[in-house]
DNA sequence: GGTATAATGAGTGTTCGC
DNA sequence: GCGAACACTCATTATACC
C-alpha cells in the first residue's frame, strides 16, 4: 500500500499526513559513545571535522543552539568534562530547572507566562488560586483564555446564561468554527517552553524519533534524567528489533477474502503481548498526563501538532476508540498494544464542559487543525446551572462537577444532608461541611434551595454532555435508564474536537461504523460538526439506546442511511464485506467498548479487560482488523 | 414483573508530612 | 524516599413499591 487512497468520490486522501512524516528526517547533532536508534554511531563526519578544529567552542555552540545560555554551558562542561554529552545535558537541564526566577521574582508566574499566557492574566489566576496550586491556576487560565477568545461565551456567561436559554440556542443552532489565520497565529504564540518539552526537543535533536522521545518522557516521568530517557528508548528499540525477527504479525493478521480472523490466533497474539508486557513491568503502566489535556484543547497551551503513527496504524480506515482513563493497571498498555501501539490520548472533559470525564482515546486521526464546536458550553457549574448560584454556600468551593455516572444520589441522602445542615444556624461546623462536601462530590449534588441539595436531572446531564435537549426523553425510556445511558456516553464536545479534522476531508459525507454506539454520541458529534452522514452502521445491544438513536436520526432529518445491528459479536467478515460492497468502505470506525469491568465505581466485578463486558474490546479490535483487511484486499 | 430507590468499598493515583 | 491520608470513579445488587 502506498499510504494514499481515494474515496468513492475520487477525492484523494492523504493517509501519510504531514504530522506523521515531518519528524522523520531530523539531522543528528550530538555525539557520544551511545548508539542511535537507527543503530548508527552518533555524530557525523561534518560535525566531527568541525569539532576537531575547536572542540570546546563547537561544543558550547552546540548547546547554545539548543537554547542554553553560554555561561551555563561553559559551567556544565567545566563540571562534567567534554566527553560525556549526557552528563552535560543533564547538568544543563538541572541548572535550567533550578535557575532563579525571572524579573517577576515568581517562578510560578514565569512558568505560566512562558506557556504563553499574559502576565496580567497569570497574576490574577495566582491571586485567585494561590501560588502552590498550579493545576487550578492552569484551569483558571484556560477559562480566562476561552472567555477572552469567545465573545459569544463571554456574553452568555456574563449575563443570565441560564440552562434553559442555553439548551434552546445551544442545540437548535449547531455551528462550528474554523480556525482563522489569526487564531493560528495565536496558537503559535502560545508556545510552552517548559522543562518537559525541552527534553523532548533535546531528544529529537539527538536523533531520536519524537514519538519515541515522547513515550519515554511519558513513561519515565517528566522528572527523569536524560540518561534514563535514552536508556528507555534504546531498550524499546531493542525490543522492537526482537519483534522484527518474529514472524510478521501483519501476515497473520490479514485473512484471505471472507476469512474470519481466527480466535486462536487472536488469543496467541494476546498471549505473546501479555508475556511481553509481563517481562517489561515498567512498561505496564501508562502515566496519566497532568493536566489531562491530551494532544491539546481549545484555547489551551500550544497543542501537539506532530506525532508519528506506527505504520500498521495508518488508515484506511480511520479509527477512534474510547474508554475510561482510570483503569486497573496494565489495561491501557494492552489496549494500545492491540490497537497498533498507538499512544492513548488522555483527556478530561472538564476542559470542554462543566463536568469532569477522564477518558482515554486511541485513534489514528490527524491532530492538526482541530476546532471546537460552537457555542462553547459553559465551563463552570454556575455557568451551566445558574439557578444554583443563589443557594451555593461560600464554603462549597466546587466549580466543576465530577464524572457524570450512571446512578444518582438518593432522596434519603439529600434529606440527611438537609437535616444535618438545619441543626446549625449560619455556617455549619467544619465536620458537617466535610460530610456534606464529601457526599456532594461523590454524588454530584447541586444546591437547589436553602440547606437543600439535589442530584442532577437527566436533561441537565444531557446538556452537560453536549446532547440535544430531550435526546433521551420519552419513547418508552424510564428515568433510571436515561441516567444509565447518559452515564455510559461520550462527552460530545470533547469527541467532536477530535473528530473535527474529518470535516475538510469528507465534505461529501462519511461512512461510519459505530460500535457500542449507545445513544449515538459519535453521530451527534459528527452531525454538530456538519459532516454529512452518508451511511451509519450502528452496533448497539440495548434496544432502548437503538430507539433513541433512531429517533434522533429521524428528528434531525438525516439524508443518509442508518443501519442497526444489535450484537457486536455476531458481526462477522461476511456481513462486513456485504455492507462495504453495498454502501462503500467505512471511512471511520468509532467505538467505546463497555467499561463496566474497568471503572472504579464497580465494587463487584472490576475484573479488568478480561471481564465479562469489557472483554468486548477484543471485538472492537477484531472488527477493525477485519475492515482493514477487507479494504487492503480490495486494493 | 418492572421500576425506582438505597446501600454497598476497593483500586488507583495524588498530595502531604515527616 | 516513604507511608498515611485523601480524592475520585461510563457500577452492581438487594429491596421496596406499584
Amino acid at each position: 500500500m502506498d499510504g494514499n487512497t481515494s474515496d468513492p468520490e475520487g477525492n484523494t486522501l492523504d493517509w501519510d499526513t504531514e504530522d506523521e512524516l515531518e519528524i522523520d528526517d531530523i539531522p543528528l547533532s550530538s555525539s557520544s559513545g551511545r548508539t542511535l536508534p537507527n543503530g548508527e554511531a552518533r555524530g557525523n563526519n561534518r560535525e566531527a571535522s568541525s569539532n576537531a578544529a575547536s572542540p570546546r567552542l563547537n561544543l558550547i555552540d552546540h548547546f547554545v543552539q539548543m537554547g542554553f545560555p553560554a555561561e551555563m554551558v561553559d559551567r556544565a562542561i567545566q563540571e562534567n568534562g567534554e566527553e560525556n554529552l549526557d552528563l552535560i545535558l543533564e547538568a544543563l537541564l538541572r541548572y535550567s530547572e533550578t535557575a532563579p526566577a525571572g524579573p517577576s521574582n515568581s517562578r510560578c508566574l514565569d512558568h505560566f507566562v512562558g506557556m504563553g499566557f499574559t502576565e496580567k492574566m497569570v497574576a490574577k489566576a495566582i491571586e485567585e488560586n494561590g501560588e502552590g496550586n498550579t493545576d487550578s491556576i492552569l484551569e483558571t487560565l484556560l477559562t480566562y483564555s476561552a472567555l477572552e477568545k469567545s465573545p459569544e461565551v463571554q456574553k452568555h456567561v456574563g449575563s443570565a446564561y441560564c440552562s434553559s436559554e442555553h439548551e434552546q440556542g445551544f442545540l437548535d443552532d449547531f455551528s462550528v468554527i474554523d480556525i482563522s489565520s489569526e487564531d493560528e497565529e495565536n496558537i503559535k504564540i502560545i508556545n510552552p517552553v517548559n522543562f518537559e518539552e525541552n527534553k523532548l526537543l533535546l531528544l529529537v535533536k539527538m536523533g531520536y524519533k519524537a514519538e519515541d522521545a515522547s513515550i519515554a518522557i511519558e513513561r519515565c516521568g517528566s522528572d527523569s534524567t536524560m540518561v534514563e530517557l535514552t536508556d528507555f528508548i534504546s531498550a524499546a528499540q531493542m525490543a522492537r528489533d526482537e519483534d522484527a525477527l518474529l514472524p510478521s504479525e501483519d501476515t497473520q493478521r490479514i485473512p484471505k477474502r471472507g476469512q474470519i480472523l481466527d480466535h486462536d490466533i487472536l488469543r496467541k497474539k494476546k498471549k505473546v503481548r501479555l508475556e511481553k508486557k509481563f517481562l517489561d513491568e515498567d512498561d505496564e503502566t501508562l502515566h496519566l498526563p497532568k493536566p489531562m489535556i491530551g494532544f491539546g484543547i481549545p484555547n489551551g497551551p500550544a497543542p501537539l501538532t506532530y506525532r508519528k503513527l506506527p505504520k500498521a496504524a495508518i488508515g484506511p480506515p480511520y479509527f477512534y476508540y474510547e474508554n475510561v482513563a482510570l483503569t486497573p493497571k496494565g489495561v491501557w498498555s494492552t489496549i494500545s498494544s492491540f490497537l497498533y501501539e498507538v499512544e492513548p490520548e488522555f483527556v478530561d472533559s472538564k476542559y470542554f464542559c462543566a463536568a469532569a470525564r477522564k477518558r482515554g482515546y486511541i485513534h489514528n486521526l490527524p491532530i492538526q487543525n482541530r476546532f471546537p464546536l460552537l457555542p462553547v458550553p459553559p465551563l463552570t457549574i454556575h455557568g451551566a446551572l445558574p439557578l444554583t448560584k443563589k443557594w451555593w454556600p461560600s464554603w462549597d468551593k466546587r466549580t466543576k462537577l465530577n464524572c457524570l455516572q450512571t446512578c444518582i444520589g438518593s432522596a434519603k441522602l439529600t434529606e440527611r444532608i438537609r437535616k444535618a445542615l438545619e441543626e446549625h444556624d449560619g455556617v455549619p461546623p467544619l465536620s458537617v461541611q466535610k460530610y456534606v462536601l464529601d457526599e456532594c462530590r461523590k454524588w454530584n449534588l447541586v444546591w437547589v434551595g436553602r440547606n437543600k441539595v439535589a442530584p442532577l436531572e437527566a436533561d441537565e446531564v444531557e446538556m452537560l454532555l453536549g446532547f440535544p435537549k430531550n435526546h433521551t426523553r420519552g419513547g418508552g425510556i424510564n428515568r433510571t435508564d436515561r441516567h444509565k445511558s447518559l452515564g455510559n456516553s461520550f462527552q460530545v464536545d470533547t469527541v467532536a474536537f477530535h473528530l473535527s479534522v474529518l470535516k475538510n476531508m469528507f465534505p461529501e459525507g462519511i461512512n461510519v461504523l459505530s460500535l457500542f454506539s449507545g445513544i449515538g454520541g459519535a453521530e451527534v458529534a459528527l452531525h454538530r460538526l456538519r459532516i454529512p452522514l452518508k451511511t451509519v452502521v450502528s452496533v448497539e445491544i440495548s434496544e432502548v439506546n437503538r430507539n433513541i438513536q433512531r429517533s434522533w436520526w429521524e428528528q434531525t432529518e438525516q439524508k443518509g442511511r442508518l443501519i442497526d445491528i444489535a450484537d457486536v459479536q455476531q458481526l462477522d467478515a461476511d456481513q462486513l464485506e456485504e455492507l462495504m460492497s453495498t454502501f462503500g468502505a467505512f471511512d471511520i470506525i468509532i467505538g467505546g467498548s463497555p467499561c463496566n469491568n474497568l471503572a472504579g465505581s464497580n465494587r463487584y466485578s472490576r475484573d479488568g479487560l478480561e471481564g465479562k463486558e469489557s472483554s468486548l474490546f477484543y471485538d472492537y479490535f477484531r472488527i477493525l482488523d477485519l475492515v482493514k483487511c477487507i479494504i487492503k484486499n480490495k486494493q
